[in-house]
DNA sequence: ATAGGGTTAG
């Protein structure tokens, strides 16, 4: 501000030499005694101009930038709306306030152009406050002065920053006032973002459906917002009408299955995505990576890391990429692997970190899960909500109850961050697990957010553990309120029930489910063979072409359990039947029949890993443990919460799970 | 100028 003095202000009053390219009609009249510019003089002054535009697109800092506008005032094309714009839009590229300089050299402009003016409201959109780059939209309109479609797109893509939909619908309007700009594509698609980003996927299908011409932008802002909402159907149908799909279409269609719980169509686009011709980035490596990591196919998994090396988005120089192969090889049962790649990564972030501390807690190594956690503060990556759920969850699986009461005070005090839902659902599950039932109801009862279907579901798991159908009755009362429709919840008391011989109260429940017309999900084991291949077991199968061999291993590996002293766990199979049948029913577990499976078809060194939708029971524990100390592999369980890796008749989870 | 971005509990 003080740098631009009276004297240059004096300089700036002085008119023009030359009619820059933008005057308006309301320009000062020429002073008609000012001599006629020679054509080699105006030659002179368009070369000129481009050197300095040339020259203000390198400037690195404010001082540059002055240095070019002096000698732009020196040359007397301080009224030449072209360069004076190219200025504004460098400051603003330099994040220099716009009140501070930029507003000023406005201010001294006679007759501002469009162009002029769109950079400054661009520059107030970018920066903040809305409200001034609305204002000055106001002052242009008022000024007579036609707005250009950048304009619009600039005031949009404010509004979608700050998610104001109100005032995007009164510029939508103001477009559709003036006339011809809505059926503009750049204001269409930013029209179309700015309602997705609020979430009016209608009003983004209206704008969508009534431009005259759309391109694949238009296509992938709208698959991009089905796709978000859960609706993949509509997401393929708009996928499918795109005669051009270029990489990020691909990758919107991608992301959307593995965001969608579908990873096997996530991976079957992205190899048609490279039977297309089409390249590929680390935006769709990393949703890859994801769907790989939601599959637990680790041999994929492999493939796709080495595809990334080879494609240039290696783990070490790539945050994107390294930070979802953490995630990956943590929930593929490789907390290891995980850890090679967080060592050999480059530069780490919060998502770096938050992704290694959250594998370690999914594996129970709380103590590697607490260190990692002070390592990041003494490194100075802030920490955010997703990596404390990461370090409580650590602590959670290790019993730690003292140490996670510590880090959940550390959040608010020392971090700033509110704790959230979430949050407390750790606490809970913390408390619940160490066998501090009652404690657990208390924080419910007196934390200051509402309590949701999580936090009820953590005191429902714990009373699962402790046998507790008292306190199991408390929660699944809100339970059955706030999920009425989870079956999971349901199924989980009459297994609390069973547990405590309360066959007409299991009943009951079972009542409840059939005249909701819940289905109980059936229960899924998957193991890979050693080439890669996936395979499926039901609980119960017979449908596996294997499936009478992989009985009779099953059966054959029990008995010599059984000389070694394995005793079935009855109390796992929930129904009230005789003894024998209860054992009949847990031979029929799908876990037990992929680890059967493996034993017939892998080699000896090869880590079996099954990976299982629904919790592990007792029983089945207690095979897994047995049997690798009898068979001498390492297993490695994934059930719904967290992994188990069986060594020498040893579990990570120390059978606290 | 406008489109795709990873880590979360029971």
């Amino acid at each position: 501000m003080v740098s631009l003095s009276k004297k240059l202000i004096k300089t700036l009053r002085r008119p023009a030499i030359l009619i820059p390219q933008f005057y308006e009609p309301k320009a000062p009249a020429l002073d008609l005694q000012e001599p006629f510019i020679p054509v080699s003089k105006l030659q002179e002054t368009k070369l000129l101009e481009a050197q300095l535009v040339s020259i203000l697109d390198s400037c690195i800092s404010l001082t540059e930038i002055k240095r070019v506008h002096a000698h732009i005032i020196r040359k007397g094309l301080d009224q030449c709306s072209f360069l004076l714009t190219k200025l504004v839009r460098v400051l603003c590229k330099l994040n220099t306030p716009i009140d501070t300089y930029a507003r000023l050299i406005f201010s001294q402009v006679y007759c501002p152009n469009p162009f002029l003016y769109t950079a400054i409201i661009r520059g107030y959109s970018v920066q903040g406050p809305l409200e001034k780059a609305v204002f000055l939209y106001g002052q242009m309109r008022r000024d007579d002065i036609l707005p250009v479609s950048f304009t619009f797109t600039a005031l949009l893509k404010a509004c979608t920053g700050v998610l104001n939909v109100d005032l995007g619908r009164q510029i939508h309007g103001q477009s559709l006032k003036i006339g011809g700009f809505v059926q503009d594509l750049f204001v269409g698609n930013t029209l179309i973002d700015m309602y997705v980003k609020c979430g009016c996927l209608d009003f983004a299908r209206r704008v969508f459906d009534e431009l005259p011409t759309r391109d694949v932008i238009s296509f992938t802002a709208l698959i991009v917002a089905y796709a978000k909402s859960g609706d993949m159907v509509a997401a393929s149908e708009l996928f499918d009408r795109l005669p051009v799909k270029d990489m990020v279409a691909w990758t919107a269609m991608v992301t959307g299955f593995a965001q969608n719980a579908q990873p096997k169509e996530a991976l079957e686009y992205f190899e048609k995505m490279q039977n297309s011709g089409v390249n590929t980035d680390e935006v769709t490596l990393s949703s890859v990576i994801s769907a790989c990591a939601q599959l637990g196919a680790i041999k994929y998994a492999n493939w796709v890391r080495d595809f990334a090396e080879k494609s240039g988005f290696g783990l070490t120089d790539n945050v994107l990429v390294g930070s979802a192969l953490i995630d990956m090889y943590s929930k593929c049962g490789s907390v290891e692997d995980a850890f090679k790649v967080f060592e050999s990564m480059k530069d780490r972030n919060v998502f770096s970190y938050s992704s290694m501390i959250g594998g370690f807690a999914m594996h129970g190594c709380a103590r590697e899960a607490i260190e990692l956690f002070e390592k990041m503060m003494k490194v100075e990556v802030k920490p955010n909500k997703v990596t404390f759920v990461g370090v409580l969850a650590a602590c959670s699986h290790a019993g730690l109850v003292e140490q996670g009461q510590h880090f959940f005070g550390m959040m608010e005090n020392g971090c700033g961050i509110k704790p959230s839902v979430d949050h407390y659902t750790c606490m809970i599950d913390l408390l619940g697990r160490a066998g501090r039932l009652e404690e657990a109801l208390e924080l419910i009862q007196t934390m200051p957010i509402e309590p949701n279907g999580s936090i009820w579901g953590a005191l429902l798991g714990a009373c699962r553990i402790h046998r507790n159908p008292k306190v199991a009755e408390i929660a699944a009362k809100q339970l059955f309120q706030l999920e009425p429709d989870g079956i999971g919840n349901y199924v989980l008391l009459s297994h609390i029930y069973a547990s405590a011989g309360r066959w007409e109260d299991v009943s009951r429940v079972r009542k409840l489910i059939r005249a909701k017309r819940l289905i109980k999900t059936p229960s899924l084991s998957m193991v890979e063979d050693e080439n890669g291949g996936l395979h499926n077991f039901y609980s119960d199968d017979t449908i596996h072409p294997e499936s009478k061999l992989i009985k009779q291993t099953l059966q054959d590996l029990l008995k010599r359990l059984k000389v070694h002293g394995y005793q079935p766990i009855l109390s796992s199979a929930p129904y009230d039947v005789s003894d024998e049948e209860k054992e009949r029913i847990l031979l029929t577990h799908s876990e037990k029949l992929a680890l059967a499976y493996s034993l017939l078809t892998t080699s000896a060194n090869c880590v079996i890993r099954i990976t299982k939708n629904l919790r592990i029971c007792e029983d089945c524990h207690s095979v897994m443990s047995r049997a690798s100390q009898l068979t001498s592999r390492e297993i490695v369980v994934r059930d719904n919460l967290r992994f188990h890796h069986f060594r020498k008749g040893i579990c990570s989870c120390g059978d606290f799970w």
